[in-house]
Order: structure tokens, then sequence, then C-alpha cells
DNA sequence: TTGAAAGCGATACCAG
DNA sequence: CTGGTATCGCTTTCAA
């Protein structure tokens, strides 16, 4: 059914059809009920890509989403996320279009996906310092809202954020209040900007309690099960282990878990993890294990608001906005002061 | 950069240009180059929405994903498949249109795709026994493939699948040599096909090694890591635990190895895998963790064959094709047969 | 309050 | 081989 034949067939022309549908007001009140009516009846959808032709708004989000060929499995935050903004497209009517690209092609990526227009807004996911995407969508004019931030941009812009600095300086304080002194940082890819955050809350803990850095503890790389694996086989094995490990992502937390398993080691449950509730509360109950949920509650509503976001500077575009969510990440599950699991080496 | 400005910048008709680009085979070499060379220069990209309402074609794909409201975080395999298919999409021209629903929008979701034709063909995932996805797709005539099969389905259709019940009949078998008597069922949601299938390879498997399944021994819930926890630990406190799991997904694997370690075993490495390596050889030698990267890469493989099939069917419709990959789902990575770790609680 | 007609940016038929 | 023009389905002035 196109707008034409349901215009005929009610004797209207096709301009007081499109009036009465798209919610003008110089349609009265009678003939829109009965527009109304008809468009239900016979389940009229009007084709969007006619639309968007004649409007120039195409009703779709971009999302970009970089696959580093060296992952083991995509990033499970990029799809949470995505559900969490979808929930708000949804409702607003806005589809998402999809670009999974590899590292190198990225900046193409945008670059073609401005120039086509088929999009109204993008969402940048996994910002880099001196991220040359922001620049890149600020000159050609298209709204956009990071996931994250980008140290180095001198441009204002939107972006959404879990306050990871924050996190990882209270996890590591934690640790340290557990009595730890040797306390490993198995950390993200430091050129991601928010493993430099996480890394800079984790020094800045340390720091402030005295405790000196010491940088064989503090491990980057992509986080797969592999490199918690082996970072943690390789910190273990050495003459003053660590005793405790703060870690960037939780399939990293995994391998680490199975290094200590390997070692004969039981963790003290000293893995690390996202929580967008802001209180330490299930570490003392321990029912149920947060991590998923709780990742997956801080990662979502993240895309809830970029999403809000980014619809809302589309509709009426005006100074960048950010928005800094108080999540978490927590350490551990143990709800006595950790052991250190590594004396056990020595022993 | 459009056509008009284009053609006029060349002094010659958009009839001409637009054939030119198209490769169309009656424009002469010369002009084509000329045209070519242009484009080249001004980075001309034809706008997709008013070539999709010409053609009638809008060269995008829609992949629906459904997301049970109760699912910690949104299943992995999903991202996965769809960077595989995305391989082929880049290739061929196509986008990606994303539809995330909870359960019940799902119907609506793919009525509404149809309608409004913003897609060429659609990529169906995680089908149900009897799936009304497959009818309804069948009905509306927009050409579609099923990651994944669903019985009870008269009518053919496209599909790409791994073959799940072969998979676990072999896990099964393996275990069963390895001395296992009682072996625990893992299973995701009964409901998906796929469950299905590997709960019958399960069967199969012990039947014909002579042992009598029991039903005890066989959870099915959606395959979350508090499943894998709760499920594991509800086993391991029976008079007769079981002696190996078999697991339907890493995420409630690593919730069962969690169960296990609090109950003070140490699993005979009896952790779930789908590998798409048809071989057992890694368990052999046990150096590198296959988990993850064959679980990509097998899910992966599975997004670039859907996205062939589907892409195919739409150029030159035909009858419908199926293609079953032969991965593995392999269990364990001890090299020795397995201890039975559930001794120790009876020890 | 309604309608006629001119776009939106491409494709494709029909002439030349 | 090249060009004029109708067309895709909808929105949006401009007139009535």
């Amino acid at each position: 059914m196109k707008l034409k034949e349901l215009a005929k067939s009610l004797g209207l022309s096709p301009t007081t059809v499109s009036r009465a549908i798209n919610g003008y007001p110089e349609v009265s009140e009678a003939t829109r009920a009965r527009v109304m009516a008809a468009a239900q009846r016979h389940d009229y959808q009007p084709n969007p890509r006619a639309k968007a032709l004649a409007t120039g708004q195409s009703m779709a989000i971009g999302h970009v989403i970089p696959l580093a060929t060296r992952h083991e499995m995509v990033n499970p935050v990029f799809a949470d996320f995505i559900a969490g903004a979808s929930e708000i497209y949804a409702r607003e009517g806005f589809d998402i279009h999809l670009t999974v690209v590899s590292d190198e092609g990225e900046e193409k990526a945008y670059r073609d996906i401005a120039a086509k227009g088929s999009v109204d807004g993008i969402i940048v996911h996994a910002p880099r310092a001196n991220d040359g995407r922001i620049a890149l969508l600020s000159s050609v004019g298209l709204p956009f809202v990071v996931h994250g931030r980008a140290t180095g941009i001198d441009a204002a812009y939107n972006w959404v954020d879990v306050n990871n600095r924050r996190a990882f300086r209270r996890a590591a304080e934690f640790l340290v209040d557990l009595g730890h002194r040797r306390i490993a940082l198995v950390n993200g890819l430091e050129t991601m900007e928010f493993a430099m955050r996480r890394r800079s809350g984790f020094v800045e803990a340390l720091t402030a309690r005295g405790i000196e850095p010491d940088p064989d503890l503090m491990l980057s790389d992509e986080m797969t099960e592999q490199y918690g694996y082996q970072s943690a086989k390789t910190l273990l094995a050495r003459a003053d282990p660590p005793t405790a490990f703060l870690c960037s992502s939780m399939i990293s937390a995994f391998g680490i878990r199975r290094a200590t398993d390997e070692a004969g080691l039981k963790l003290g449950r000293d893995l690390s993890l996202i929580a967008h509730d802001d209180d330490l509360s299930y570490l003392q109950n321990g029912a149920d294990d947060p991590i998923f949920t709780a990742l997956r509650s801080s990662v979502r509503e993240a895309g809830r608001r970029a999403a809000t976001i980014l619809i809302d500077q589309i509709r009426n575009p005006g100074p960048p906005v950010h928005d800094l969510l108080e999540a978490e990440f927590l350490v551990g599950r143990s709800t006595a002061p950790a052991p250190h699991p590594a004396r056990a080496l020595n022993a």
C-alpha cells in the first residue's frame, strides 16, 4: 500500500493524507481520524527511503564498531551498549545502521558514511587518544556521540562514559585496604582512553597510600582470555609474585582464574568487575554473582544515555553534552580480607 | 557532490554518467575513464536512498537479534556471527540494518521490516521449534537465511548451522571413553533448536554406550554464568554427583568452574567448547587455549557462509540452500583420562 | 482546510 | 554511444 493509493481510496489528495499521518496541525480532526483508521486498516507503512529522500532525514543511527584482527572474539561490550541504545531508538523510530571495520579501514568507513549520508548521527565506539575520527566527524557536521572520551582533542564534543579512573582508584584502594602491597594491573590496550584512565586511577590509589607502583606489575594488551592467562602465569612465576590482580575485563579475568587454578592457587576472588551499583554491599553478602548483571546494566545504561543525547542533538543541535556515569569497577568477591594466595608458591 | 553536478562538470548527461559508473556496456571506454576519474576526484558517492528508490534495491541486509530480558548479557555469538557476515557484506556493498527486539516484539519487527522494505534480505537468528518467523518471511517473499534450523517447518528454507548433534554426540562419547558414567548436561533453553539437537546427540552417545541417561543430570535454561554456577552447585551437592559436565556455553562453563572451585574440586577441565577444528589434536598438546579462538572461528565462518548464501539468493533467487558446518563441540583440556573430581566430595 | 505541482537524487526507457 | 524524460514514493511550498 502506498500513499497515493491510500489517498485515492479515501477520495483525498496525497498531500492531505501525508499531513494527517505526520501530525500536521492544518488538517481537520475529522479527516485525520478517517485517514488514520484507513492507514491502520490497510497496514500502510510509508516507504522509508522515499521519505528519507524527500526529507533528507534517514532516521537511522550509525554504529561503527572496530574489530582488531587480534581480538579473539568481538567485545561483548559493543553488543550490550547497542542493546541499550536500541531501546531508545525503537521508541523514537530510528534504525541502526551497523558497520564493522578492521582498524585500518576505519577512517574510510566514517568518511563513506558521512558522504553517503546514510545516517543522521553516529556513535563512536572505543575512542583512542588523539582520535582522528572526532575531528573528521566534526568537520563533516554529522552529529555524533562518543562512547568514552578521547584526550588530545581541542574541539568540544558529545560523550558518554563511565567513571573509569574513579572506579579503578577505588578498586585499588580496596585491595590495599585488604592488606595487599603487590597488586598487578592487567589492563587493556593503553592506546585506548578508558585503559589510560583506569591505569591512572590505579596509580593514584597506590601513590596516595604510599605504595610505589611497580611498572613490572602493570600490563597492557588486548583483553583476551589468553592474555589474562599468560599475564597471570608470568607474574605468578616471579620471585615476588603479586598477591592481587586488578583486571580490566571479565574475559581476561577468566584467563587469570585459569592460571591461578593451574598454579594450585585459590584466588582470593580478586577478579575485577564493573558494577553500576555504587556501593560495595554485595561484597558482603555475595549471594549473587554480580559480574555479568552489573556489567550489563552499566553498559546498557551508557547505551541508553548516548542514544538519548544523540537523538536530541539531531533534533535540536546545541552545545556538546557530557554524561559521566558513576559506574564502579569493583574487586573481588571475598568477604574476608584477601588471603595472599601467591605465598603458597613460596611455601 | 551529486550526479547532476558531476555530469554538468563533465559536459555530459546524468544518464551517461550513471551508466559509466554502474558499468553499463553501452558507454565508450574513453568517457567511462573520464567519468570515473572525475568521480574519484570529487569523491562522488551516489545517494543510497535515491538509488534504492529508483532501483527498488536497498543494498541492506537485516539482522534481527532477539533479546531475552532474562539474559544477563547479549549473546556474544550474535556479534561474532555478524562480524563474519559483515566481511562478505563489505565486499559486496551491502549494509547491515540491525534490529534488537525483545521476544514478544519479534513477529511485529519482522512484519514491519518486510512492509517497509528497508532490506533486501534477512538473517534469522536463534530459531525456535515451529518458528513462526519462517512462515512469515516465506509468505512475504523476502529472501532470508536462518542461522540454525527449525524443525516443524514444512516449507524448505535456507539455513546455515553447525553440526550440533554430532558435536555433542562426540563430546559425550569422549567423556564416556575417559571412564565417566555420570555426566551432566548443562544445556541451553531447549525451546531453541540447537539445544534440542545437542541434547539428542548427548543422549544418543550415552545410549549407544549402554548408559541410561539420567534426566536429573540434564539441565536446560538460558545460558548465563549464574545458571552454570547454580546448576553445578546443585548437582555437586547430590549424593551421587556427576563426574563430568558437558556444557552448552562458555559463559555457563565459567559458572561451573566457579562452583567446582568453591566446592574445593579441581575440575578435570571438563569444560565445554565449540571448535571448528575437526580433530582432537589440541587436546594432546594443550599449548593454547582454544576456547575463544575456536568459538570465534566457527561462528564467524557461519556468518560468512550465511551472508554468501543470502546475497546469492537475493541476486538470483533459487531453491533453498543448506550448509552444515562440521564444527566440533569438544570437551576438556586434560590429556590424561579425566579424574573423577566429584569423589573428593565423598572422600 | 485542501490540493496541484515541484522537488529529493538517482535509474531506465525510448529516441536519436 | 549519448541524451531527454518519466519514474520511484513521499514531502512541501504555493494557491485556492
